[in-house]
DNA sequence: TCCGGATATTAGACAAAGTCCAGATTGCCG
DNA sequence: CGGCAATCTGGACTTTGTCTAATATCCGGA
């Protein structure tokens, strides 16, 4: 993806271009998550942005996060049973968790290959694959 | 792993070998996974120990999935944000999660090959490995 | 400009999964 | 039997996420 300034007139553009009408907490929402280029959960995209005061509910945060996924501006990541985290980066990657910190980071897909895979039950379709590698700091 | 009967007496010696002080509730438990070679929930788990009458707490059900897992009995699998899965099946291998109704089923992991990895960050040891291909019904 | 409907947002009640704790039980050993 | 350690328990609590009914905002047309 071409680099850009993820300022919030360009998040605008970005939402209008996933089809997807560009309100106020819409755009801060989006600018918290593709600004830092970082995995978060909706409690840390709720944190970012209130921090000032109160701005955007709960219930906004998860609903924005929910129609984000569907239209396809960002990724589910669940690697941890307690939340699930968002990836602005949509393209074909997988990823690296260190257990003891919860910190996760990309592994590019490019040089990384899966082969042999049993083929799918009949009528199925590939929703997605997701490979994860545990890591944790050695003892 | 050779093939048995997952009789309550052979649970006593799996979790003795295991380290596990073999108690009534911990037996049933390690019965309900092994017996049924499925991946189950606490909930799941919780609501099979208890059918005919309450047997054993919420509490220890969690506690117990947690130490088998610390002993290495069982496996955590990650797929759901809503659930944590508890697979009996420690030999290696991958999932494959039907989205649409949650069955959740081994894709063994002799003929699947990963290659390519990036190295680890320095210091670091991989946990695991989870591969998960998330499958949907076709439209 | 004003109106009306569609779209968004909100507070707060609610639900589900999981944790925690202090007290009761159990099992074992002398 | 008495006592100690390990285990189990009910129930309160926390966290993440969902739902709902009411309100606010936006926008196009008269």
């Amino acid at each position: 993806m071409a680099r850009m300034h993820y300022t919030r007139d360009n998040m605008a553009g970005l939402l209008r271009s996933h089809d997807i009408n560009p309100t106020h907490q819409r755009i801060e929402i989006a600018h918290a998550l593709f600004s830092r280029q970082e995995h978060l959960s909706a409690d840390q995209v709720m944190a970012i942005v209130n921090t000032r005061h109160s701005e955007t509910s709960k219930a906004t945060v998860y609903n924005t996060l929910k129609l984000f996924l569907e239209k396809g501006l960002v990724r589910e990541v669940i690697v941890d049973p307690s939340k699930v985290f968002f990836d602005p980066n949509t393209s074909p990657h997988h990823h690296l968790y260190e257990v003891d910190t919860g910190r996760l980071s990309d592994i590019d897909a490019e040089q990384v290959q899966i082969s042999g895979l049993p083929p799918l039950p009949a009528g199925m379709v590939t929703e997605g694959i997701d490979l994860i590698v545990r890591v944790r700091r050695k003892a």
